[in-house]
DNA sequence: TCTGGGGTCCTAGGACCC
DNA sequence: TCTGGGGTCCTAGGACCC
């Protein structure tokens, strides 16, 4: 049997902990630039007019009107707290694993003397006492049963309490006739709305449908799902996380911007960042594309968009090589007299530091900066980010970056902002 | 004026190999 | 004049997830 718990509302919710004044009010967290509506707890999710993903300027009003309580994205904030969670779950059972920042499936088999339903809910009592945060537990013999479970349990938290375990064929049965085809993990709104059309409504409706013309229109990846939600476990669980095959970072300008010098700028500190990510999982990366766009929103600007991919000579992790490899392949992108939003990077052809392949004129343990690189990274964690870096990424007021307008303060992570008390 | 970011997996088709 | 059979690797595009 296996547990998904999922955190209420996660970002909204790391917010409240900190804040008793906002308990019971409504409060929502912006993506990046503060431009879409990312996440809303119960509160703000029962004001209609404030719907998921909705770019900000365009519900100002109701935002206001409703005495929202907004805030910028804290993503280390958040990231702090998920630990915590992943540090509890791992209490109630050796395996677990980390689905995304607010969710976990927990393999809760064997469990001879207690009964599931319980379990659950010490896991979720647990957790909302170490950490202050609400989960909805759900707990199935397959992922994709878990996940129905857990969206059963917040549906109907007032009478489960926030617990449902499908353990049994009748609520098995009940639980596909109840959900909706879209509402079944796995199947998106594409394959939901092709359901449809051959009046498939329910997942009840898809567990009938013949394997083959799931297999035909929905490759294997629906037929797992069509094997799961009829109890029949196939979708591996992973324990240790996979190491990433790609990994790049895009974010928008805080405005829009036009010299190259500036979007180089940035460029150069996302490939800071991203190799970092990189020589954490030790990988190198065997390409590197680059690619930079005006504002698809705007109306009025001149468009253009380009993208570049380059084989590095040897695959690296190192930043200052990356760094002016970047450099370069944006140069042979980059076109003036256009108003450019975002740049972006992702390394790729990702492989383990030790298969690195030298050349007859490179031989990467010869040129190891590993060493050089290591010191880097170490001051970097224990002085803060962006401690030391590149000059290329530059000194001047980085017109480039992130508006974050409500911040809150980085409670867990920063002494300077710890949560004050007054009495 | 202001519209998010970071991923995974699968398939078909082309190019190539012996 | 007749023109096989069994593969791999790569990429683009689609669908999905949080």
């Amino acid at each position: 049997m296996i547990a998904l718990v999922d955190c209420n509302s996660f970002y909204a919710s790391c917010e409240q902990v900190f804040r008793p004044d906002l308990w019971g009010r409504p409060v929502v967290v912006l993506s990046n630039n503060d431009g879409c509506v990312i996440a809303a707890n119960k509160e703000a999710k029962a004001l209609s007019e404030i719907p998921m993903f909705e770019p900000v300027f365009k519900i100002r009003k109701q935002l206001n009107d409703h005495k929202v309580t907004l805030f910028s994205s804290n993503y280390t904030l958040y990231g702090e707290m998920s630990q915590r969670v992943m540090n509890i779950l791992k209490f109630f059972s050796p395996q677990v694993e980390i689905y995304s920042i607010d969710e976990a499936f927990v393999d809760v088999s064997g469990m001879k003397y207690v009964s599931l339903n319980a379990y659950g809910h010490r896991i979720k009592e647990t957790i909302y006492q170490y950490t202050g945060l609400p989960v909805g537990v759900g707990i199935a013999p397959t992922k994709v049963l878990a996940k129905l479970a857990n969206k059963i349990s917040k549906k109907y938290a007032d009478v489960n309490r926030n617990v449902f375990c499908i353990d049994t064929e009748e609520k098995r049965i009940k639980a596909l006739k109840w959900a909706k085809v879209k509402m079944v993990w796995g199947i998106g709104s594409k394959h939901a709305k092709r359901l449809q059309n051959i009046g498939v409504y329910t997942a009840y409706d898809f567990t009938q449908l013949p394997e083959e013309w799931v297999r035909k229109n929905m490759t294997v990846v629906g037929v797992r799902i069509w094997n799961e939600l009829q109890g029949r476990s196939c979708i591996e669980f992973k324990t240790m996380p996979k190491p990433k095959k790609g990994i790049g970072t895009a974010k928008s300008f805080g405005k829009k911007l036009e010299d190259f010098g500036m979007i180089s700028e940035a460029c150069s500190y996302y490939i800071s960042e991203v190799s970092e990510v990189l020589r954490n999982q030790k990988s190198c990366a065997t390409y590197l594309q680059v690619f930079l766009h005006t504002n698809y929103f705007s109306a009025g600007d001149k468009q253009y968009s380009n993208s570049i991919t380059v084989t590095l000579g040897v695959p690296t992790c190192d930043t200052f090589t990356l760094i002016s490899e970047a450099k370069r392949a944006l140069k042979a992108i980059y076109k003036p007299g256009y108003r450019y939003k975002k740049v972006g990077v992702c390394l790729s052809g990702i492989i383990p530091r030790e298969y690195v392949q030298g050349n007859l004129f490179y031989h990467p343990s010869r040129f190891d900066k590993s060493q050089l690189l290591k010191t880097f990274d170490a001051l970097n964690r224990k002085y803060g980010k962006a401690t030391l870096f590149s000059g290329l990424v530059g000194t001047r007021v980085k017109e480039w970056e992130l508006i974050k307008e409500d911040r809150s303060p980085r409670y867990t992570t920063q002494w300077e902002e710890l949560l004050k008390v007054s009495c």
